[in-house]
DNA sequence: CAGGCTGCTATTTTT
DNA sequence: TAGCAGCCTG
């Protein structure tokens, strides 16, 4: 095996060679972090200061898991398999499957995800008479996720007000549906976890001993919780307990809105007490213009743990900024642009596309399907997540645990079988007077309507029954039969890809066996054992079942039941790639750890990038600056920046400055490619830009020719930029009144809107 | 129970 | 503008 230190410079070589102590490595975009991060535990295990099994490496997302898993392969002669590499999520799960009886949850519990919990929700509301419009399911979920997020129980949250307080009782019933249910939401998996090591001390210094290494990808991200869990597994305060090597960027950090606290950086550092802090500042991704502006923007934010990219690169291209009319002539210029970069020999996936919210994305691909520019939108629906495929999983939901009330609810009566609401609420009523699942409440129901729920009962249990021994592929292709949903979609219209997607389950799950070394043949043991072959379960001297780290998942679980959590767990891929050289369309936030030779950043526009929102959340506008950082630092060769005059959203014309951000790059590093474009005439929707012509990447010192602008007179006009004395730059929203009572209303963007006197006003008309 | 109508709302997203 | 949730009707 070759060195695994060469080619790494001083500060990752330092960090992945760092001793067993607690370490905070502030590694800027493009530097080189889950390099580091994998060459880590390679080195660890290769120079035999740990065995795979005392590491544990956590991952946000399971594609960061998957890529971590990938490299240490390529780097290490050694199975990844049983390795405790994985989301939070995912490891949390592994942890509860095995410790499930100490957990007190059934050996078969399933995971909801926020679909799921949303419907449980709603069916608590009603089935507790609460006013839905004064409670709204999505705030109890909020607020539930929330509460669970930062680590407390019903009985923990403090309530000030009436409405928090029915908030809070609702929260202990939705807890005891779920536990009734054998039903764990997402956050459940981690505060389970938390609560059982917190509660158990043999078992927590078991894993304490166990995990030596500790390494955190992501670590701006962690919200109260995954940081409170992540301090007691690394044995914080404790005898036992390992290192935690948390590797992070709070200049990164864009995802407060789901309870993400940057602040545990600093909690970190102050409470571990780092020595180690390790900056990486070396970027290999980006050109040094890009940099510079990067580097400059994000110097606006206070707060900051202080971080400065630089780069051996040369500065390369100027950052494009382009100044549209509006977003129809926006999106016209990109597609001029890409054309040319395409001409100069630019493949298109290696072209992004990025806005701040995904309604932006419409005119684009609109213009981008008018030209037969071929491109991808991230963030579609996933393949578990579509509506025949959950059917089908609730099938199979039912099959492991048919007291799970979301399943049941969702194919009860679908495909349809004369199950309708009177029914389901007579059930409802039964089950809720024993407290018992509508499963089980179906013997309690008579009449007509008990004989129909009858059979559907039978039907499951007679799926169950045949498939028992049968493979995890051949029972989903059985489930699809007898549930009657391959039917019920070979009736409908547009029934075909439904199908399509159905049939796909068939072989999702035998890559799933296959994938996650299910026995073959025979079917894996339900529960851990005493009496374990090396690679099983196994008992420490406490009697606590431990696995070893040889031990994957189907040692604990059923194939089904891992095949459900897999399910819930990753949702699978958005969308197939339509076509296979496409450009790339996304929101800021999903670009995130993603990297293109050219990137649009588009929309920058007041109130849309920073959003409006973001003003009213506490360092909200930072946040936007952060993600402005991030959109930046996506670039490696070339950068583009749009903004408009004018733009359509929510049905309704918006006028908007220029953002802010601009304010904050550093003038040489930018070109401004297009002079400032008149505003078009009130009324006149047609495009103004039927006749314009456009500057292109390929000449790069040419000036977008201005727009031909057919003024017929003086005076203002609304989209016009001005300069007033106090307020500063605005733009003319609209205008009331005529001759020498015409007053104006204008966005001074952050001095706010203003209705002036056309007369009175000193105003100036802003050109460029 | 399907299908149509109205009314509402409208960052960002992973698990 | 557009998507969807909830309601009513045939």
């Amino acid at each position: 095996m070759q060195n695994l230190l060469h080619n790494l410079n001083p500060e990752q070589l330092a960090a992945v060679t760092l001793p067993q102590q607690s370490a905070l490595i502030l590694a800027g975009a493009g530097s080189g972090k889950t390099r580091v991060l994998t060459t880590r535990i390679a080195w660890l295990i290769q120079t035999g200061q740990v065995s795979p099994a005392g590491i544990m490496a956590v991952t946000f997302t399971n594609k960061a898991a998957k890529e971590m898993l990938t490299r240490l392969s390529a780097m290490l002669p050694i199975s990844t398999r049983g390795m405790w590499i994985g989301t939070f999520h995912g490891l949390c799960n592994r942890f509860l499957r095995t410790h499930y009886r100490d957990a007190a949850l059934p050996q078969a519990f399933q995971i909801l995800d926020s679909q799921d919990q949303l419907s449980m929700i709603k069916r608590l509301l009603k089935a507790n008479n609460v006013d839905d419009e004064k409670y709204p399911a999505k705030n109890l979920q909020y607020f539930i996720n929330n509460a669970k997020d930062q680590g407390l129980r019903a009985n923990k949250v403090e309530a000030y007000d009436p409405i928090e307080r029915r908030m809070v009782e609702l929260y202990e019933l939705y807890d005891q549906q779920c536990q009734r249910e054998g039903v764990v939401d997402f956050a459940e998996l981690l505060l389970r976890s938390f609560e059982l090591l917190q509660r158990n001390q043999p078992l927590r210094e078991h894993y304490q001993a166990r995990f030596k290494h500790i390494l955190v990808d992501e670590f701006q991200d962690t919200n109260d919780l995954q940081y409170n869990l992540l301090k007691l597994l690394a044995g914080h305060g404790e005898q036992f307990g390992g290192a935690l090597f948390a590797v992070g960027d709070d200049d990164q950090s864009i995802y407060a809105f789901r309870g993400a606290n940057v602040g545990n950086m600093s909690a970190f550092e102050r409470e571990f007490r780092v020595e180690n802090l390790i900056k990486l500042e070396q970027n290999y991704r980006s050109h040094g213009h890009i940099l510079d502006s990067a580097n400059q923007l994000i110097a606006n934010n206070s707060k900051r743990l202080g971080k400065n990219l630089r780069t051996d690169a040369g500065h390369g291209e100027p950052v494009r900024i382009y100044e549209a009319s509006s977003d129809l002539e926006e999106a016209q210029w990109l597609i001029e642009e890409i054309k040319s970069l395409i001409a100069d020999g630019a493949s298109r996936s290696e072209i992004a596309i990025l806005y701040r919210s995904n309604a932006q994305s419409r005119v684009i691909e609109h213009a981008l399907f008018a030209a037969a520019l071929p491109y991808t939108v991230y963030g579609g629906q996933r393949y578990f997540q579509r509506a025949e495929v959950k059917h089908a999983i609730a099938y199979l939901q039912l099959m492991d645990n048919p007291h799970n009330d979301s399943a049941f609810l969702r194919v009860v009566n679908f495909p349809t079988r004369g199950i309708g609401m009177r029914s389901i609420e007579t059930l409802q009523a039964a089950a809720e007077q024993y407290r018992i699942s509508l499963y089980a409440a179906v013997p309690y129901v008579s009449g007509k309507s008990g004989s129909s729920l009858g059979s559907f009962v039978k039907l499951v249990e007679g799926a169950r029954f045949e498939t028992q021994q049968l493979a995890l592929p051949e029972m989903v292709r059985v489930v699809l039969e007898a549930s009657g949903l391959l039917t019920h979609y070979g009736n409908e219209k547009e029934g075909a890809d439904r199908i399509e997607n159905l049939e796909q389950m068939v072989s999702a799950a035998t890559h799933f066996v296959q994938e996650e070394g299910f026995g073959q043949g025979a079917p894996a043991h339900m529960g851990p054992r005493a009496d374990a072959q090396a690679g099983e379960a196994i008992l420490n001297q406490d009697g606590i079942e431990v696995f070893d780290a040889d031990a994957p998942l189907p040692t604990v679980m059923s194939p089904l039941s891992a095949f459900l959590s897999h399910a819930s767990l990753e949702a699978g891929d958005a969308q197939a790639q339509a076509g296979q050289d496409a450009l790339q369309l996304m929101t800021v936030h999903s670009a995130k750890g993603l990297e293109f030779d050219a990137v649009f950043i588009t929309g920058l526009e007041e109130g849309l990038f920073p959003h409006e929102s973001s003003s009213r959340e506490l360092d909200g506008v930072d946040e936007e600056r952060r993600l402005m950082y991030v959109a930046i630092t996506r670039a490696k060769k070339r950068l583009y920046m749009s903004f408009t005059q004018q733009r359509m959203l929510h049905g309704q014309t918006r006028y908007n400055m220029k953002s802010r951000f601009f304010d904050e790059l550093p003038e040489p590093a930018l070109k401004w490619m297009s002079p400032r474009v008149q505003a078009q005439w009130f009324g006149n929707k047609k495009n103004a830009w039927d006749d314009a012509k456009f500057s292109s990447a390929g000449s790069d010192n040419k000036i977008a020719q201005q727009i031909t602008q057919k003024q017929t007179g003086p005076g203002w006009r609304i989209g016009e930029s001005v300069e007033h004395a106090k307020f500063g730059e605005g733009v003319i929203v609209n205008i009331e009144g005529g001759g020498g009572n015409a007053r104006a209303q204008i966005n001074f963007g952050r001095a706010g809107m203003k209705v002036l006197d056309l007369s009175v006003a000193k105003l100036e008309r802003l050109a460029r």
